[in-house]
DNA sequence: CTTCTGGTTGGTATCGTTAACAGCTCGTCG
DNA sequence: CGACGAGCTGTTAACGATACCAACCAGAAG
């Protein structure tokens, strides 16, 4: 097994000393054509190719080219669209991206951000889970750009892109009010995840609006998967007094949801997904665009990379109430069917 | 802004020797207990964290602790499952995961390959295009791992872990014949992906083997999107002679073409999906599980990365024919129905 | 003919860490 | 009481690259 060939291999090769190898692998100018040429023969016949982690080490920057991506889960559909878009912007700007799941574990977000800083990373893009962000600042402070993307981080000053989830949850949940229902069902994730937590206030703001009592036998916290989600709502409804209508808090939950929910109960999804207009009936969602927000969140990123320094921002991007039926079946509260079924 | 201490810096901060930090921060034996002690205070007083990339370069087995995962495409639900699974498996083993996205284009792939040698990983795990694999073998021949997931690479000797595409798509379109139907529509992704190309054998294996003459009109591949096999399969439908029943090659093809078939042509889809069962009619699938098939891989890969020089393995896991429904719907062929419906 | 300029090229120190080895301080044993 | 080993700590030289500066060589200018 050949081992890999330095520097000095090839600038032994090309007849020429090691910087006038670096100056033609880096593209400066400065170089003779012959002698480029010979460089470029060598560096092609040993397969030379940059050692980045040398080079990394001794650049004045520092610059790293990579940076981290912290989701929840990159199983879940709208993480893998964030990861997506971020990779997709990364890549056109010559960085690579570091992945980790902290799958909402305090303690696994904590060795995802230290090994990301452990390795230098020009940035972090963050789906924090609650709590302690003292490694977060002290990364901070030592030159790590972050920046959150779908949660927020309550209490660190960093540019955070997100949607309303409370302003689109309230609407939600009055769109059903409005069809007649008083008794709706909330299912979100962990609580201490900033974005639920916005969502169950939503919930709790609208039943207030309407001068309903919130009963809190209609919520379940801390649903993760959709298996999670189907043995919750299954127990809501086999309750003596039963929700007419269910508010899913994510695309994964509502798909657990949808396998048990009898198509006499309304619902409604947080987050759009593939096969929402084909179900019976077909399902009102809370629409998000997962891809603009996380192409935001990168070039928020990047901008600071490059030396951005103006006070951290936040970017809200808009979501759609998107009716297509599951939301509008109509509840005890009107006797008549509205005007849309 | 402080800038990042250093080894030194924590070794006058504890009046020691740098070595003596090196000692303490890797948790090496020797090291008086009190001695260990002030340089752990010290380490924490200034928030020291050890650099990876001045490590990683002095050090003799020179492992990076990380991998790089390039996939098709992070947001296809499939390729999502995957790199959450290899994720998970690299987590455990204390390594971090690089990803890159080649979308099926080769020049793409060749460029984040090269970025993650450059980088030094320790391993690569791939889902290749197609093509030229020079590059691949010089990163073998330079000590970096590989293996192959969802998608051989023939000509390139590496572990690969695969399904048997071309049985599972002989079956379930030999299932369609069974059912009644001649004409079969096939749609999949480019040709050139290996296992596109398995699935297109094994649908035309299928047909062959029931005598029925293979109709090139009924056949769409480089399909890359649901809204392209939406496309494609209204196209090949509104010919004179449509097909009676079709075949999409994997889950985002199955959600486009879901978007616009009538409910009275029989379909199956390769990988299964969230609301499958769901549906009306519910959808006949080929599962396999890619969560134990990128595991699968990521093992495979640590123990390469470990010292196992064994020949290289091909790992074939099952699929299974799941029917639902839709891939029982009668063709012309049965004049009556099947026993199922 | 000397000096200067601009274009090339090379030498040396260094990035932050670890490998290898050297040296120091004890307590203990012959 | 001197030597020895165990335990601990420090010194030096890399790893593979780049930053910085010095040196060289034409040809042009004085």
């Amino acid at each position: 097994m050949a081992s890999r060939p330095r520097m000095k291999d090839v600038a032994a090769e090309a007849g020429v000393s090691v910087m006038t190898v670096s100056r033609v692998v880096n593209g400066e100018a400065g170089v003779a054509p012959r002698t480029a040429a010979r460089v470029e023969a060598a560096v092609r016949k040993l397969g030379y190719q940059r050692d980045d982690v040398a080079r990394q080490l001794r650049r004045t920057n520092r610059l790293s080219q990579t940076v981290g991506l912290m989701v929840d889960n990159v199983a879940d559909p709208f993480m893998a669209a964030v990861a997506s878009a971020i990779e997709d912007v990364a890549h056109r700007r010559g960085n690579m991206v570091l992945i980790g799941s902290s799958r909402a574990d305090p303690h696994r977000e904590r060795e995802v951000v230290a090994a990301f800083t452990a390795r230098r990373v020009d940035g972090l893009i963050l789906t924090p889970v609650a709590g302690d962000h003292r490694l977060l600042r002290s990364a901070q402070a030592q030159g790590t750009k972050i920046v959150c993307v779908d949660r927020a981080a309550p209490g660190l000053d960093v540019d955070t892109v997100v949607v309303d989830n409370f302003g689109a949850v309230r609407r939600a949940v009055g769109h059903l009010i409005a069809h007649g229902h008083r008794r709706i069902g909330y299912l979100g994730d962990k609580r201490e995840i900033w974005t639920f937590a916005e969502r169950h206030r939503g919930y709790l703001a609208a039943l207030s609006a309407a001068g309903i009592d919130a009963d809190p036998t209609l919520v379940r916290h801390g649903l993760r998967s959709g298996a999670d989600a189907a043995r919750a709502v299954t127990a809501i409804l086999a309750a003596p007094e039963p929700p007419t209508a269910v508010l899913a808090g994510n695309e994964v939950l509502a798909f657990g949801v949808l396998a048990v929910l009898p198509a006499t109960v309304a619902f409604i999804a947080f987050d759009d997904f593939a096969l929402a207009a084909q179900l019976t009936p077909p399902v009102t969602v809370i629409a998000q665009d997962p891809v603009a927000l996380a192409t935001s969140a990168a070039h928020l990123l990047f901008a600071r990379i490059h030396g951005d320094t103006s006070p951290p921002r936040r970017v809200v991007m808009p979501t759609e109430l998107i009716p297509r039926g599951s939301g509008e079946i109509p509840g005890p509260g009107t006797p008549f069917p509205t005007h849309r079924r």
